[in-house]
RNA sequence: GUCCCCGUCGUCUAGCCUGGUUAGGACAGCAGAUUUUCGAUCUGCUAGCAGGGGUUCAAAUCCCCUCGGGGACGCCA
């Protein structure tokens, strides 16, 4: 049994965007390869801006993508006492001290320095405050805050699995505030984020702290909390960032990389999320792409994490997609597809053909998105409605061109299919056979014009299965109805 | 401004540690084959070491500088 413990720790301050995802994969797949516990803890110490709701959403979004964990979630809004208690020992060791100084007069000097092109950080002047000068304050009614003393004078080690060791000069980090002003009561103290992620992953065993690149250079600080609260130094493991795809990084107010998007309106399947997810950033030394999700704990290692942003695009998860909807069962595929199509409002089980018609497209489209396209021939008034429109649209409109330019094909077409008693694919057999000697066109010339007649569409199912699925009735009306709305313009 | 991280085809990446490869793969794109159509499939092609110095017989790989991107420097996390 395996002590390695990770955890996956958001800010319920909004929807998790897939970069925050892939961070929460990566905990995922490291426990589970190296057979170790997955913790979820919720830092909602943003009184302000933590909502419950973001909380659910969280949890529905990891589930969707088979993220589970063992133990959590943890809500640190919950744990305050906890804080307070081990911010006792930091005080009995001297490591913490009152800091008097107002927001308005830290963000003036922050931008006073900034302006002067200096480093714009704390200058420790409250660790040296005079008792008068604390009574004023006090008497002006300023709200305190706590701040951990940075007293290290040697380096300080950035233990990282992904990217090494990396020194930090104390001198360059000021004093952390790390108990802040709670705006909800008056004479209490809330912790800031860096003393409840130390306090919580001292306490929780965290042995391996798998995060994104920009709390790369928060973790000296926590090194330097870890010491003082007794805890042990964890592994840190820094990913590097994921962009959009004009190379700008993801926030949360990207709604269009959301999960539930990608999932519930594109139709792409959550294994091949996870699979392109751990492939961005990350890459097997085999250079295999395609993971089913246990061949996918199985080879990942976090030393062969990239150390490079990654631009999040969608070509290689359209292609990933198609490629898992094609390893599903058949089952499998058909009851996700008609959840899909269902919630579409699309009712599918219906029209018995359907479900031929949706196991043939199994392994011809990328998601489920492009079902109802797909199958929009079965409804007898969608057809005719695109049919409309390309005659509207005339020279303009693709299907109308290969209708106006096939119409022998058509004719010839329409008197084969009446001289024929068959159905399905030996209707098409004969249709063929007959057309080969009574037309001249062959090729995309002959059958692009089918095609258009039958469907209403330049492209889909293969002919011969359109005939296989529409029956001899409907076929023949459609052959005329096309010719009709050619000619009728 | 200071500190930290990063820079290989359009995109995701292998190679870097431990110098010697025609710099490999995949997606996309393009072309051909096949299916007497589209799609799917197969084959092929296009395309890259950010720039400059240095070390070396030899540099994507080691060193330095420049440029570019990102992050931190919050009573957000």
């Amino acid at each position: 049994m395996s002590s390695i413990r990770v955890r996956f720790a958001p800010s319920p301050t909004g929807y998790l965007h897939l970069g925050n995802l892939r961070t929460a994969l990566f905990n995922d797949l490291f426990a589970r390869h190296e057979g170790g516990k997955m913790i979820l803890r919720i830092e909602d110490t943003d009184t302000v801006r933590s909502k419950r709701e973001y909380g659910e959403a969280i949890q529905r979004d990891l589930e969707s993508l088979g993220i589970r964990f063992d133990e959590g979630p943890y809500y640190q809004s919950e744990r305050i006492s906890i804080y307070e208690e081990h911010l006792r020992q930091l005080e009995k060791k001297g490591n913490v001290y009152l800091c008097y100084c107002t927001q308005d007069e830290l963000e003036a000097r922050r931008r006073e320095a900034l302006a002067m092109k200096r480093p714009p950080r704390y200058d420790n002047r409250c660790r040296t405050l005079t008792d008068e000068e604390r009574r004023r304050r006090i008497a002006q009614g300023v709200r305190p805050t706590l701040r951990f003393k940075v007293e290290a004078t040697e380096p300080i080690l950035v233990e990282d699995v992904i990217r090494g060791e990396i020194k930090f000069d104390p001198q360059e980090i000021g004093d952390f505030v790390i108990m802040r002003s709670d705006p909800d009561h008056s004479n209490r103290f809330l912790p800031t984020f860096h003393m409840s992620v130390c306090v919580d992953d001292g306490l929780m065993k965290i042995t391996h702290v798998i995060r994104g690149e920009d709390h790369l250079s928060n973790s000296p600080r926590h090194v330097l909390l870890f010491r003082a609260l007794g805890f042990p130094i964890p592994q840190f493991a820094h990913l590097s960032l994921i962009h959009g795809p004009g190379g700008e990084p993801l926030s949360k107010r990207y709604g269009d990389v959301s999960l539930s998007d990608f999932i519930e309106n594109k139709g792409y399947i959550p294994e091949a999320i996870r699979n392109y997810l751990a492939l961005l950033g990350w890459s097997p030394k085999d250079n295999r792409e395609i993971f089913s999700m246990t061949e996918l704990e199985q080879s990942f290692d976090l030393r062969n994490a990239t150390h490079h942003a990654a631009i999040f695009t969608e070509q290689k998860l359209t292609w990933i997609n198609s490629e898992h909807l094609k390893m599903l069962s058949e089952a499998d595929y058909l009851k996700r597809a008609f959840f899909f199509l269902e919630r579409r409002g699309i009712g599918v089980r219906k029209e018995p053909k359907m479900r031929e018609a949706l196991a043939i497209l199994k392994s011809d489209i990328h998601r489920f998105d492009e079902l109802p396209d797909a199958l929009s021939f079965f409804d007898e008034e969608a057809y005719r409605n695109r049919l409309k429109r390309s005659v509207a649209a005339g020279d303009q409109d693709q299907v109308y061109v290969i209708l106006t330019e096939g119409r022998s094909v058509l004719e010839a077409a329409q008197e084969a299919v009446q001289q024929s008693s068959s159905e399905g694919e030996t209707l098409f057999l004969e249709l063929t056979e007959t057309l080969k000697h009574r037309v001249s066109e062959k090729g995309k010339k002959l059958f692009l014009p089918l095609r258009a007649a039958l469907t209403g569409e330049p492209h889909g199912i293969e002919l011969k299965r359109i005939f296989q699925l529409l029956d001899r009735q409907t076929i023949l009306g459609r052959i005329g109805k096309a010719q009709e709305f050619v000619t009728s313009k």
